[in-house]
DNA sequence: TTCTGATGCCGGAACGTTCCGGCAAAGGTT
DNA sequence: AACCTTTGCCGGAACGTTCCGGCATCAGAA
């Protein structure tokens, strides 16, 4: 039942007019505050619902001085929609939760003014975007998944080991027979890319490994990473080799194939490609849903005061291994 | 120069009193109404910037009855977060030139509450999603990008002639030689899909030639595509096939190529991907950036009483031959 | 001179909800 | 009986902006 459909707005006032009580009480009864009885709350509960009463946002943010709404931030990769798009249904499902809508913020907007929220939330921020870097400047409660590369960071950062992960993929790689595991990433744009090469390298550096890599874009297309894919074949005997970039192993798995040797392939970023592709591919899940809900839940934490700008939390990520990595 | 920084909030009562007008006049000034002179109006928009006056929303929108900000729901069909976080970009970047902020819904959320916006944006909605139908129930002005399965539409509708483009693709590879060409497309669960197997059948019946169609899901993976194509190389001769889902043509390519037979090979969702294998696949490009923003300027018309429900808007798309469709 | 219309200001009230502190009643203690 | 504490209500004011209609002044027409 939706509630009698009136050309007067439900308001507090007539909440609390149809169940006998103040208008402060009536909204104490409905948001469990104040000294209320639990017979009154009850009761006021239930003409609300009769009525349809829906609080009014703006009035409530007004008195407030709040907004309910988060800001979210993604870069405009299109390469990584696939787990942008997992973000931000993680972001809004988990502010939500909250009663907090979200508000999508993108960098190729033009506007005058700071936006209307109550804390920002950064999606894997890249260096040299003038709107993340306006953003951070807003004062305003933030949270960054990943690190902004530079010194200054959010207010919250949750990152994840990918360094740490990607040693375990290789040590995975190594046990599979590869002796030279290849890796295919892009700049240090992206603190995650930053992460994940300092990695390669401090594992090779560790493992007496000469390493092998190959640079391409963050956004890097299927024919940036198939051309730095056939270099590497070209230039040395392949085993193994590792794509960071999102989609990037789907793009070179049919070449490889072709190329013959039997090289064993990882992906830094999973996906429902990655599972589906045959033979399905080892990869490391990111698993962006959790890590969207998980910014969001230490922005609220931020908001309400019950974490202390500087805290970084460790999301856990995960290495799948799959048919692509076996012998 | 950001303003003078204090603890006070720069309100339009601190603007007026700087500016030695009523609060009143201040507003009228700021927003370009009421009878303010010139001299008045620009002194007035100098304090405030020099304050650095940021009106607040929620009082802005409590006095108005209205939100300052529209809703948009996209389905989670990851195979299509390209598609999709273009179409968000696009009604974000337009939603800002009206000083709309957007709040993402996700047919995911568990909300007790309906949204907090003037109106909505629905993205290629999906019979059978019940959010979509409690967002169509909820009276709010709405545009739907496609039409709505079904008999009830939104108040608008931006869509594109798909039936009519796929039959120039169609005729395109007939010229090119193409005597029986296939299509690989999903079920009638969305508008495009529907209207794309309809156009095929028709052409097909207008041409006298077989149809050769295989069903898949609306968010088919790249292995269901290959079967499906490899289905239809087993049964038929091939010789032309249209992929419909996003991304399929770009999974079955490496496939044909290894049948042989030179199958022309076209995709009727264009991108990044499309539009940068080797060889470039032809493509229908649904501008979905600026489908976005259409939809966003039509439910801002709507919102604005400039255009009346019950409007619809053809989103012009196109047709990009590329080399995967000449021999 | 008087009246009318235009211009450009103005203060009060409204929007809907929350916060704050007052107060009545009841129960317990001295 | 008097005092104190707790419980559970209450009305007024606040939040910041816009809407509405009033009013003063000036210029032009009758």
């Amino acid at each position: 039942m939706r509630g009698v459909q009136t050309d007067e707005p439900v308001t507090i006032l007539t909440v609390a007019k149809e169940a006998g009580v103040s208008k402060t009480t009536a909204s104490d009864a409905l948001r469990g505050s104040g000294r209320v009885s639990e017979a009154t709350r009850a009761a006021v509960a239930q003409v609300a619902e009769r009525l349809g009463y829906v609080p009014n946002g703006s009035a409530r943010h007004l008195r407030r001085a709040s907004t309910g709404t988060i800001g979210l931030h993604v870069p405009e990769v299109l390469t990584r929609s696939s787990y942008y798009m997992s973000f931000v249904f993680g972001v809004v499902e988990q502010a939500a939760r909250h009663d907090y809508d979200v508000t999508l913020i993108t960098s190729g907007q033009r506007r005058p003014r700071p936006p209307r929220v109550d804390g920002l939330v950064l999606g894997d921020p890249l260096g040299g975007d003038p709107v993340v870097e306006s953003l951070m400047a807003t004062g305003l409660p933030t949270v960054s998944c990943e690190r902004f590369p530079g010194d200054r960071q959010a207010d919250g950062v949750v990152w994840s080991e990918h360094a740490g992960m990607l040693a375990r993929l290789l040590g995975h790689l190594r046990s599979a027979g590869a002796a030279r595991p290849a890796l295919i990433v892009a700049g240090d744009e992206s603190d995650w890319a930053a992460s994940l090469h300092r990695g390669y390298l401090g594992w090779c550096a560790e493992q007496g490994v000469a390493p092998l890599v190959r640079r391409v874009s963050f956004d890097a297309t299927g024919d940036e990473v198939r051309a730095a894919a056939r270099d590497l074949l070209r230039s040395e005997p392949l085993d193994a080799l590792v794509c960071a970039p999102a989609g990037a192993a789907t793009e070179v798995a049919p070449l490889l194939r072709e190329a013959g040797g039997d090289v064993l392939l990882a992906s830094c970023v999973d996906g429902a490609a990655t599972r589906l592709a045959d033979p399905p591919i080892t990869a490391i899940d990111l698993r962006p849903r959790e890590a969207g809900a998980s910014c969001a839940e230490l922005l609220f934490e931020l908001l309400a005061g019950a974490a202390q700008a500087g805290t970084e939390r460790v999301h856990p990520i995960e290495l799948a291994v799959r048919a692509s990595t076996s012998r």
